[in-house]
DNA sequence: AATTATGTTCCAAATAATGGAACTTTCTAT
DNA sequence: ATAGAAAGTTCCATTATTTGGAACATAATT
């Protein structure tokens, strides 16, 4: 299947075994810079992706001419601004988003918290959107920011509209890594937990990802079942008591089931 | 509404003629499919892109494997999320947006109205950051746009910063396309404004790429040059008049000072 | 000025992309 | 429901591009 791996945790040798020819080999330098901490040498680059000097230099070239890396005063290698313009396509085209946003700042209106939507991609959630109240500094930070599902409350949410088996499968392929001491540690709480939300019909997030931040989120599933995305109210931990996050969960389910209404009506006609 | 595309003028025939091999190739069908007004059927692909049936499937399963692109359940192809995840990278880890974000809230605070913050790449002007007032409903929209430099008055006054001899040969590759009835309509109305934005150290987009909105900028240029920006601020015409437009100019000038003073200061001990 | 580290160019060999055609599936009109 | 057409997928010998080692050039360091 679509082995995504786990794009935090890798050591990133630039061949992996996706066959995807000679476009396999760039996404991997694209993601190799991406991750970087910062803007990288040629030579840095070099020796984290095992590709002889004359291949690389040749690579980074056109990626370079393609506008998908760009190079600084001191020829260091980053991430290319065409990319944002591709994504601010995709964004602004993405009908899932565009319907889901009323809904979205209709929930941002009555909890006065910051409301997520996001989906499933294998093991991570990609982050569609995110309506601040007062708008804060850090604007658009989480919009295409990819974290693990099994630590988010949309992750844990959308998991947990998968069936049995589609879900073992999916987890067998996950890292768990400790963000936090609430954290799960593996699939067993998983498992345990997304029983729960499936009783609930709604996942909370306590802390597991990020210290001090807590949520409480729901699924939405397309009828064919081949999109899994969740909504989340999502605050600071004293401020977001677990109370307020029990209170707000049959707007969050809410919210989310009129998501997946209008992307039916919407969608319905067509097929 | 905000027509962009024409982003290079083309016809968009999938071989072109910049020699970037595969990935050009790979690359040009992002671009078909990023600039359709909806998701593509693979004929509708095959019809535009002049590849043969065999090979365009190839390419686009690769495309897809990286998620670069996606397919709907009814087989048709759009842009990928994947891009989302790249161009978040981008832009949180994008210096010179980082330094110039609190000179943008402090601009927007003062005027009440939009802010944009935008470099110049070739013929067009990429939109790095936007601060708007009351948080409106079209939040991501501008961010990753990519729009002429001729038309508007970040890509103008980023172009007044050019010399002679380098601001002749970048026109000489302009398209002129006439947005509105305000827009420049080529080399000669362009370069007489340039001539009076260098002399007054800002600029002036007055409903030229979209009716009915207005904005004053001012460029901003690394001590290298090599690279060149610029900061807005943005409104409707009915309430952003001339007088006031005149009057944010000093301050639109010296919030582009100060994000370039901060960047020689960020910058200068490297080298 | 000499030495080393870093980046660039070259070209025969290896590998991956190409594109025509045969094949399968999905629509469409009767 | 069925035939026919259109859309999409697979196959494989041919062709073109990528590869990678090594020589060459340039910048940094002593």
């Amino acid at each position: 299947m679509n082995e995504d791996m786990g794009s935090e945790g890798g050591k990133n040798k630039v061949r992996r075994d996706r066959e995807t020819g000679t476009l396999g080999k760039l996404v991997s330098l694209l993601d190799l810079v991406a991750l970087a901490d910062g803007p990288m040498r040629f030579t840095d680059i070099l020796t984290s992706s095992d590709q002889p000097r004359g291949t690389l230099h040749r690579q980074l070239s056109h990626l370079v001419e393609e506008g998908l890396l760009e190079v600084d005063r001191d020829g260091r290698y980053l991430i290319g601004l065409r990319l944002l313009t591709f994504a601010s396509r995709s964004w602004a085209r993405n009908e899932f988003r565009a319907v889901a946003e009323p809904h979205l700042h209709r929930l941002q209106e009555y909890t006065g918290e910051t409301v997520h939507l996001g989906v499933l991609r294998g093991a991570e959630v990609i982050y569609l959107d995110k309506v601040e109240g007062r708008q804060s500094v850090r604007m658009y930070s989480q919009i295409g920011n990819a974290s693990p599902a099994y630590c988010t409350g949309v992750g844990k949410a959308a998991l947990s509209a998968l069936d049995e088996a589609e879900l073992a499968a999916r987890i067998s392929g996950f890292e768990f890594r400790l963000y936090t001491e609430h954290t799960l540690r593996g699939p067993a709480e998983l498992l345990s937990d997304i029983a729960a939300i499936r009783a609930r019909g709604h996942a909370f997030d306590l802390e597991e990802h990020e210290s001090g931040i807590c949520c409480v989120a729901a699924p939405i599933r397309s009828d064919d079942g081949d999109m899994l995305a969740g909504v989340s109210v999502t605050g600071p931990a004293y401020r977001v008591t677990p109370q307020k996050l029990q209170a707000w969960a049959p707007l969050v389910v809410a919210a989310a089931d009129s998501i997946m209404m209008d992307m039916r009506n919407r969608m319905g006609p067509k097929r």
